[in-house]
DNA sequence: TCGCAAATAAATCTGACTTTTTCTTGGCGC
DNA sequence: GCGCCAAGAAAAAGTCAGATTTATTTGCGA
C-alpha cells in the first residue's frame, strides 16, 4: 500500500507522483486511485496539485493524530520513536484524565474500573501476559472515557497500540512489575474515593514508569 | 457542505445516505461524491456499507483529532464544549511541553519564544488585540515545537483555533490579564534557564486560567 | 520583461458493468 | 396453518474506462 510507504519514508518529502502512474503500479481504476489519494491528502499526507501531481508532504505536517497514520508508523521502521512520542503523550494526558474521573466517573464506571484492576492482579502472575494486556488496555480505556473529556477519551486507541506493542513486539518474559500492579489498584481506589489528586499523582507514577522503561529498552 | 451538518449534528447517528442522491443535492458528479465520502469515511463520521448506504456514526466514534473536525465543530452549535474540551487537552499537554522545552530547545528556539513573549508585553494595552493574540499563538506553537515531541507540535492548530476563538468570538473587550502576561514572560525565563520544573508549573498556571477564564464565560 | 499560447496532469463527468449484502418469496417439513 | 431455510431478485456501493474541462506551468516570441 501507498499509506505504510510513505509513513515509513519512502519517498523523500517532495516527491512528485502521478494518479496514473500509481493507478497502473497497483493495478487499479484511476477513481479507485484517486479516492485513495484524496484520504492521504484528508491526512495531510500528500498535497495533490493540478497540472503538477501528487506531492508527498513532509513528516511535520502528517495528521498524527489519525489513527490509521499511528498503526502505519508503529508497523514501520521508526516503530520506536513513534512508541516514545505515543508513551510521553500519555504521560501528559493520563494523569489529567484520572483526576476528572476520579471527580466525574459514576458508580458503575468505578466498579468497572476496580473490576479490570482485580483482573490485573489475577493475571500478574505466572505468564498470563495476554490477560493481563486485555485488563490493562480496558483499565486506561475506561478512566479515559470516565474523564467526561472526549478528546482524552478518543486516545484509547492510542494506549492499547501503545500496551500492545509493549507486550508483543517488546521483550517482556517476566511478569509485569508487582509494583505497577499495585499503583493500578491504588488509581482505582483513588478513583472511587474522589481523590483527584492522589489519583492523578499514582498515574503520573505509572506513566513514568512507562517511560523508564523504554528508557531501558531502548536508551 | 456534508461534514459541517454531519458534525453538527444534523443527521442523528445510523440515519441512512445514498451517494447518488447526495451527488443530486450537490449538484456533483457521483465520483466527486463517492469522494468526499471516502474522505468523511477516514474521518469515521460516517460509514459506507454496500445494499445499505451511508450511514452516519455516532460523535463517540469521530476522529475528533482531525483539524478539519475540529473546525466544523467550532464552527457548529456545540462550540462551547468544544472549546472546553480542547482547553483541558491544553491544560494537559502544554505543562508537559514546557517541561520537556526547557530541556530540549536550541538557543534560536529560546530566543524565538522570548521574542514572542516580548511581542506580547508590547501588545498588552491599548486594545491591540490582534497583535497580541499573533504572538500568543506563536508563542505557544513554539513551546510545543520546541518539545521534541511530534504528538505535542502537531496541537499547535488546535491551540490556535482556542486562542483565536477567545479574541474573535467570546467577548474580550479588555486588554488581557496582567499576571497572564507576566506568566508568559516567566515561562520564556525558566525555559530559557533549563528550569523544566519551574516551566511546567508557570505553563499549568497559564492554562488553569484559561480553564477559569471558560468557567466565568459559560459556567 | 511581459504576455500569450501550448502542453500537461489533475479534476470532473458520464454511462456501463460488477459485487456484495439484504430482502423477499416460495417450498418444504412439522 | 405455522415456521424455517434456501434460492433468487433487488438495491446500492464499488469498479472501470473514455471523454471532457480546468488550471497551472513552461516556453516562445514580441
Amino acid at each position: 500500500m501507498l499509506g505504510p510507504a510513505i509513513t515509513a519514508g519512502d519517498y523523500p518529502p517532495g516527491s512528485v507522483l502521478r494518479t496514473d502512474e500509481l493507478a497502473q503500479r497497483f493495478e487499479v481504476s484511476r477513481s479507485v486511485m484517486r479516492e485513495a489519494v484524496r484520504v492521504l491528502e484528508s491526512m495531510h499526507l500528500v498535497e495533490s496539485r493540478r497540472r503538477v501531481g501528487v506531492i508527498v508532504r513532509p513528516a511535520a505536517a502528517w495528521n498524527v493524530y489519525d489513527p490509521q497514520v499511528i498503526r502505519w508508523r508503529l508497523a514501520g521502521a521508526d516503530r520506536p520513536r513513534q512508541l516514545r512520542s505515543l508513551t510521553v503523550l500519555r504521560s501528559a494526558v493520563e494523569p489529567v484524565a484520572a483526576a476528572l474521573a476520579a471527580t466525574h466517573a459514576t458508580a458503575e464506571q468505578c466498579a468497572a474500573i476496580t473490576e479490570c484492576a482485580i483482573g490485573m492482579v489475577a493475571h500478574s502472575r505466572g505468564h498470563k501476559l495476554e490477560g493481563y494486556l486485555l485488563h490493562d488496555v480496558a483499565f486506561h480505556r475506561l478512566i479515559l472515557t470516565a474523564s467526561g473529556n472526549e478528546m482524552f477519551a478518543r486516545l484509547g486507541d492510542v494506549v492499547e497500540e501503545v500496551l500492545a506493542g509493549r507486550t508483543h513486539h517488546e521483550v517482556m518474559f517476566d511478569d509485569p512489575d508487582p509494583a505497577a500492579v499495585t499503583l493500578h489498584v491504588q488509581v482505582a481506589e483513588a478513583i472511587r474515593e474522589g481523590d483527584a489528586a492522589r489519583a492523578e499523582h499514582l498515574t503520573r507514577e505509572i506513566t513514568e514508569g512507562a517511560l523508564k522503561e523504554l528508557d531501558i529498552l531502548a536508551p
